[in-house]
DNA sequence: TATTGTTATACTCTATAACTATA
DNA sequence: TATAGTTATAGAGTATAACAATA
């Protein structure tokens, strides 16, 4: 330890980079597929409950409701979901998977177990447990609960 | 484990999950000083080395020059940073800190610290040995060795 | 008036590629 | 020609705020 603490010291520092490269990797995997890993979270959560208003959908990924809005924009032009008005109440809206978009969430589903296992199979069982163990706990002392994106 | 694998199957969701909370809190903090956590990794490594040539930046922080000449331009503007010609070679340039940019970057290493410990301060001292032992390990095999500034 | 969404605007991070000046 | 750096352009991610339609 220097008296001013180097960028090393910090367990965030390492995270930081190790969440940086275990993602860089797989928005490359997606990209691969057409999407990015923001588009892929949406159409998972869709995935399990669908239809879903954008007011839903935006708290559960824990982003505004304009960011959801450009979202649904993208998979829209790509064909992967469906915006449709809600005749009860014609200022909701629902977004769900179209046929193209749900055959294609179990082929990213696999591109995310796939990179879990080339990042985090370099770990014994113990090593791997133990980690997951300390990160669920982190993430639940902070109360996060929404699905990351970046 | 359902058929199609949830995102919260994987340990890399939640590494991105905490890893961006603690981003973006520190995010939060260096802000009121008036930099970025981008900002703040260029300065830190000025500390240590000054003058330094773009291109080293580039490859210590792992940016493309042109990432690292539009982090320079905003901290020339800031005052936090100069930019002089290298009288041998006058293609290249180096870059220092100036006085009030090396005054802030302890400034900036004791926020550094508090994030890191209002974070990780939750865990045991074993668990968060075994987590820094874990990130660094999972650094290494994978050949990391840059900055991560996002 | 309050609520649901969309649109407009802005800024950071990042990459690629074109360009300038110098070697 | 090769190299150091800057500038131009683009796209993802994100936020705030203004706006439209409906309740």
């Amino acid at each position: 330890m220097t008296l001013v603490s180097d960028l090393t010291d910090h367990t965030g520092f390492w995270m930081r980079m190790v969440s940086n490269a275990v993602s860089q990797e797989f928005a490359r995997k997606v990209a691969a597929e057409g999407v990015t890993v923001a588009e892929w979270s949406f159409m998972r959560a869709l995935y399990d409950q669908d239809p879903m208003p954008p007011s839903v959908l935006a708290d559960r990924m824990g982003l505004t409701k304009g960011a959801v809005s450009k979202l649904a924009d993208r998979l829209l032009t790509k064909g992967l979901i469906e915006r449709t008005e809600n005749p009860r109440d014609k200022r909701a809206h629902r977004l769900s998977l179209t046929g193209d978009g749900r055959v294609k969430v179990p082929a990213l589903a696999a591109l995310a177990d796939e990179n879990d296992a080339t990042y985090f199979g370099v770990l014994s069982k113990s090593e791997h447990d133990t980690l997951n163990r300390i990160l669920r706990a982190l993430a639940e002392r902070r109360g996060l609960k929404t699905t990351p994106v970046d």
